[in-house]
DNA sequence: GCGGCCCTGTCAGCAGGCCGTCAGGTCGGA
DNA sequence: TCCGACCTGACGGCCTGCTGACAGGGCCGC
């Protein structure tokens, strides 16, 4: 984990590089905004630790403006304005963590690990055949990335060949898969959507298509392309 | 967004349900750590602010249980126990924050707002798509500048959209952010509060629009521009 | 306290799209 | 060529979602 901290106490910043050394992070350290500047820009810091008082300006202004270009660096901000106000601007500035001085080591270290443990962007199941994709919580269907449009029932019959992609699938799973056991349909329910779905995947220019396997059911696969 | 609260002191609990309330919050509050353990397992919250005495356990031995099956709820510890030692302990079993009693209220949605800050997701304040803002610390929507009017509900449920602005967001998930436990309501409220504020959207030449996806539930995205 | 306004949930009518069915055509294998 | 399997365009019932109207309730100003 590497660490940037600006911070222009000499005496608080040896502190700090040691205790983070310690607990097993890499540390940058610098004491004044115009250098720290150019570090956030050659470095991909996983976390920035941040003095508000510095020589050549305000920490918090500095803060609004790296915001404005990158979002998703924690920011831990390391201060001895401790006054309420100070805190909740800092907080909706962009800060992810406030601590105020005097603070032991412990602490620091601790929110660091806080910080660095916060939530990723939430997993999302996608099935994907060629270029077409399928979320399958948003039920959202893509061909070479945009969007398109499809009912509920050729999105599940989709999904279930591209679950199966490649291999025949036969008919009769279809049919289960699509229908619960007490909805009695024509077979030429399926065969209807089958072919809404062929239509709506060549009108979007898909690389993959459904095949028919007489007698048995029906595949995915790539189309033969020139 | 729909916060659990656990906190067994009466007033206090009232208190910060009035608060969050306020600051846009849908809350379910218990004051037992029993019937937590059964609310998270069936809703799917964006937030839980939890006090450690409880008189049914220690909140701490719990979210050290809940932090090994559920990793990616942020919870803010919110406690009378302000000791160094505490708050390390706090932080390392799985807090994403810790608040020491007693706290201004504007503090703690301050703390609140900066924990749902999600890496890849706005790490301002300020939501934002195409030309529509909101700025969750105030509350108040914008198109292209200027402040528009709109109403508690209309609100919530724009902010729920702007946080996964492009993607689908379930019919289930805006029912389960916009109401708590308590609230029953006809699924067609949603859908009044979607044409509402659809009408108010267009009435203020927002480029974005609300995209219904059939069954599933709604997408806010840039409205074709010619 | 009280009147009025706005918010918000409910209802009902309506529109549009989905989906199962049918019928007629096409294709493949024997 | 014949037969069975499959394709596809047309159609209508039905269901989902949209929206205007309305009523209850809370909040604010007088």
């Amino acid at each position: 984990m590497r660490v940037l901290l600006v911070e222009d106490n000499e005496r608080l910043s040896a502190l700090m590089r040691g205790g983070l050394a310690r607990g097993g992070f890499t540390v940058d350290a610098f004491d004044r905004l115009e250098d720290a500047e150019s570090a956030v820009d050659t470095v991909d810091y996983d976390l920035i630790l941040l003095d508000l008082g510095l020589p050549d300006g305000d920490g918090m202004d500095w803060l609004k403006r790296f915001r404005r270009r990158s979002r998703d660096v924690p920011v831990l901000v390391v201060t001895a304005r401790g006054g309420l106000t100070d805190r909740v601007a800092g907080l909706d500035t962009g800060a992810d963590d406030y601590l105020v001085k005097p603070f032991e080591m412990d602490e620091l270290l601790a929110r660091c690990r806080a910080v660095l443990r916060r939530p990723g962007a939430a997993l999302s199941t996608v099935l994907a055949a060629g270029n077409v994709t399928l979320d399958t919580t948003s039920r959202q269907v893509a061909v070479a990335g945009s969007q398109i449009d499809a009912p509920r029932r050729e999105t599940d019959l989709l999904e279930v060949l591209l679950r199966r992609s490649g291999q025949v699938v036969p008919r009769t799973v279809l049919d289960e898969r699509l229908y619960g056991f007490d909805d009695e349909v024509t077979p030429n329910a399926l065969e209807a959507h089958v072919s809404r779905l062929r239509r709506r995947l060549s009108d979007a220019a898909a690389d993959v298509s459904i095949h028919t396997v007489r007698g048995v059911g029906y595949l995915l696969r790539l189309s033969a392309s020139p």
